[in-house]
RNA sequence: GGGCGGCUAGCUCAGCUGGUUAGAGCGUCUCGUUUACACCGAGAAGGUCGGGGGUUCGAACCCCUCGCCGCCCA
């Protein structure tokens, strides 16, 4: 068993934790009983020699072959023990001798089963030397008597040699103390058979785990499990429900009642019975949690409606300790397996990306990064880091980024309310004509369905890509600024349509944003909650947002997707040619198809608030002085007349060339190569055509300005 | 020794079943008194996707191999 000495009980395999240690090997020489010389055996543990009842070497170690069968007389104690021969021992390791101490040794303890030797417990439960031992050591301390062995040893003049090694020593992992092996009875659980089950559940998808590749390490351990010890001898936990005899005959039942009864069965009358003073490992009351807080054995509602559960969210760390024992007593005791999913998540570190301990002081408090940002801003970084990577180091600069997304949020709404963008009661997203709202309506549809499959799938980060994604880069950035010009003009009809779509918008952001951030979509939704809400009462009881594939608006996507376009390259022409920002040039559209016009036609308002432009006019050739883009296959200019400097101008242009050259390159290569066409599939090798016929058009549009400068 | 995961911009990370101009946030640089927001806005720079082979018309992605880093079990 593996013994703590501190807290005086016996713990699994799993509470043993193996830590690296400087330590020695002691050389030390165990003369030969006949007096014909002697055999040195190396030990990190000189103490234990006083149990030692044998030593083996390897049998087909030739240094020792006429040795094996002799004994040798065990310095200190003065009892003869035998040379053995056991694969055990490693000719390559120290001298190839093998000192055996059964009862203090877990490989030791099969040798001496191997060879019916005798087990010699020389440790008392504090792990203090016992009277088995010579009385000069007996009631030392363990690592006393090491000294004192050692000690004796170099008086005797039988000391060999000291090496300093790194070895690995089995730890308590709660005491800290070094466990020792020890002989004693304790209650065993068969796991290799509640493992059958368990094993099976999962392989047959009964039992999923996500992120899929951690039922690897699931069925590494459940395939070689060991048979697990559950007896503890501590104060606390359930009372292993075994019952002794007087001559020592044990009734397992469940109650007292029924061991009597059994006892009485045995005996043919009554009889005093003990019960078992050791009590249950903690984990294996953990194991019965899917069940036992349901009202297990009894069969509950509660069992009934929530066993198995759909979910369990857990750690990787206790994949062994937990979900594989409620896995093998759920399905042992239920004839189920607990749950349908098991969702480990990561574990936390700090931004070096060292585990988080009190001792080094890199912990970081979540109640204090809650005070200096916020709960919804720790919880969407943790959500937004739960990737399929095994830890998350967190770092402030992250936490402040999603501080500030909330603050952007509630900006945007404060923008809302100031613009009496008020929920419209009956108001259908179906009937908007604008663009505009058309597009965002279409967005809104799309962002939706992707943070819903995303949460399905467990993708806990691409749904906060997602949803910063469009609250930010597509709401605030782009809507809202096409919103500006649409609420200030002068159409009533237009501008009411505008208002209620954009509170429909952020009603929708809330819906699907509350998961992750509850505290400010729930303020939110309560402040704007007074007129005309259709749907009262906490957000949190709000339903899911479920929006129709009508939302979908393509033609609407085009139109917006080439104001944006246009803008965005109209923007950077500003900036890379020093635009002063006051100016407001006017931009001439050149070439556009009829659809395009339209298009840019019906948004001038929108297009002239973002890009900061005077009038848009529609001609056959840019005015002299105007800079020349293409944006979405639209051929346009800003009429920046003396605003501009040529180099820069020029410079612009060549550097649009070479990047439009090395995409035609690029494609033109591809489609030279003969296997491609052959065997791409033809709508990427129409992709391709499509492609270089647009760089080409660029190309050539380019250097005609270039060349009119 | 066995198993698992990672190595992508200065940093932290996305990148689904092989076809994108390899993306985001932070940081950096330039510009900004545009009536929601400077916890902001606009623009820009920055990557031979750890090395080497291979499969394929085509590889960050598939296979082999090597190298680091980390975790778990011995």
């Amino acid at each position: 068993m593996n013994w703590d000495p501190h807290f005086q009980t016996a713990i699994s395999d799993l509470e043993v934790e193996q830590r690296e240690v400087e330590g020695h090997y002691w050389h030390l020489a165990y003369p030969l009983e006949d007096g014909s010389g002697e055999i040195i055996v190396a030990t990190t543990r000189p103490e234990t020699m006083l149990g030692d009842t044998a030593v083996a070497v390897h049998p087909s170690d030739e240094r020792y072959k006429t040795l094996i069968g002799k004994c040798v007389r065990l310095p200190i104690v003065g009892r003869p023990i035998p040379i053995i021969a056991d694969d055990y021992a490693d000719p390559e390791k120290g001298s190839g001798a093998v000192k055996i101490t059964p009862a203090h040794d877990f490989n030791d303890f099969k040798v001496g089963q191997r060879h019916r030797l005798p087990m010699i417990n020389i440790l008392d439960a504090a792990a203090r030397i016992n009277d088995n031992a010579p009385v000069a050591y007996r009631g030392l301390d363990r690592f006393e008597a090491r000294k004192r062995v050692v000690a004796e040893f170099e008086a005797l003049g039988l000391l060999r040699g000291i090496e300093t090694t790194r070895h690995a020593v089995p730890h308590g992992d709660r005491s800290g103390a070094v466990v020792e092996p020890w002989l004693t009875d304790q209650w065993y659980v068969d796991a290799k058979t509640l493992a059958a089950p368990a094993i099976a559940a999962v392989e047959s998808g009964e039992t999923v785990f996500e992120p899929h590749h951690w039922e690897k390490t699931y069925f590494e351990w459940m395939r070689n499990i060991e048979p697990w010890c559950v007896s503890r001898q501590l104060w606390w936990g359930h009372r292993i429900p075994a019952w002794y005899g007087p001559d020592g005959h044990i009734f397992v039942a469940e109650t007292a009642e029924e061991a009597h009864a059994a006892a009485y069965e045995y005996y043919g009358h009554d009889e005093d019975l003990r019960q078992d003073e050791d009590v249950l490992d903690t984990w294996f009351s953990s194991a019965l949690w899917p069940f036992s807080t349901l009202g297990w054995p009894a069969r509950t509602e509660d069992l009934a409606r929530f066993y198995p559960t759909h979910t369990l969210v857990t750690g990787f760390d206790i994949i062994f300790f937990w979900v594989a024992r409620m896995m093998m007593m759920g399905i042992h005791f239920t004839g189920q397996a607990p749950f349908q999913r098991v969702f480990i998540n990561a574990l936390i570190r700090d931004a070096e990306g060292a585990k988080m301990s009190k001792s080094k002081g890199n912990v970081m408090d979540p109640l204090e990064l809650v005070d200096e940002y916020g709960a919804d801003a720790l919880r969407f970084t943790l959500t937004a880091m739960s990737g399929q990577a095994r830890d998350i180091r967190l770092s402030k600069p992250r936490i402040e980024g999603y501080r500030n997304f909330g603050t952007k949020l509630w900006n945007a709404a404060r923008f809302c309310q100031m613009n009496g963008c008020v929920a419209v009661e009956g108001f259908d997203p179906a009937s908007v004509t604008h663009t505009v709202n058309r597009w965002v309506r279409g967005e809104t549809l799309k962002a939706a369905r992707e943070v819903t499959a995303a949460l399905e799938a467990c993708a806990f980060d691409a749904a906060t890509t997602t949803l910063y994604r469009f609250i930010w880069n597509l709401f605030c950035d782009w809507f809202v600024e096409f919103a500006k010009p649409i609420l200030g003009g002068e159409d009533e009809a237009a501008k009411a349509e505008t208002r209620a779509t954009a509170a429909w918008v952020l009603e929708t952001i809330l819906k699907l944003l509350h998961p992750v951030a509850p505290f400010i979509t729930e303020e939110l939704w309560a402040q704007t909650a007074p007129e005309g809400r259709p749907c009262p009462g906490l957000l949190i009881t709000a339903p899911w947002p479920e929006l129709p594939d009508a939302y979908a608006d393509p033609l609407a996507e085009a139109e917006i997707e080439l104001v944006i376009a246009a803008v965005t390259e109209g923007r950077s022409v500003r900036s890379e040619l020093n635009v002063p920002p006051g100016a407001r040039p006017d931009l001439i559209v050149t070439e556009a198809t009829e659809a395009q016009e339209r298009a840019l036609r019906a948004n001038a308002a929108v297009i002239g608030h973002t890009l900061r432009i005077g009038t848009l006019r529609f001609e056959q050739t840019p005015p002299n002085g105007a800079v020349a883009y293409v944006a979405a296959g639209a051929a346009m200019a800003l009429d920046v007349k003396n605003l501009v400097d040529l180099p820069a101008e020029r410079a612009r242009l060549a550097k649009d060339i070479a990047t439009q050259a090395l995409d035609i390159d690029r494609t033109a290569k591809k489609l030279a190569n003969v296997d491609f066409i052959g065997r791409a599939p033809p709508e990427v090798v129409a992709e391709n055509r499509e492609r270089l016929a647009t760089a080409e058009r660029n190309k050539a549009r380019l250097m005609a300005i270039l060349a009119r400068l």
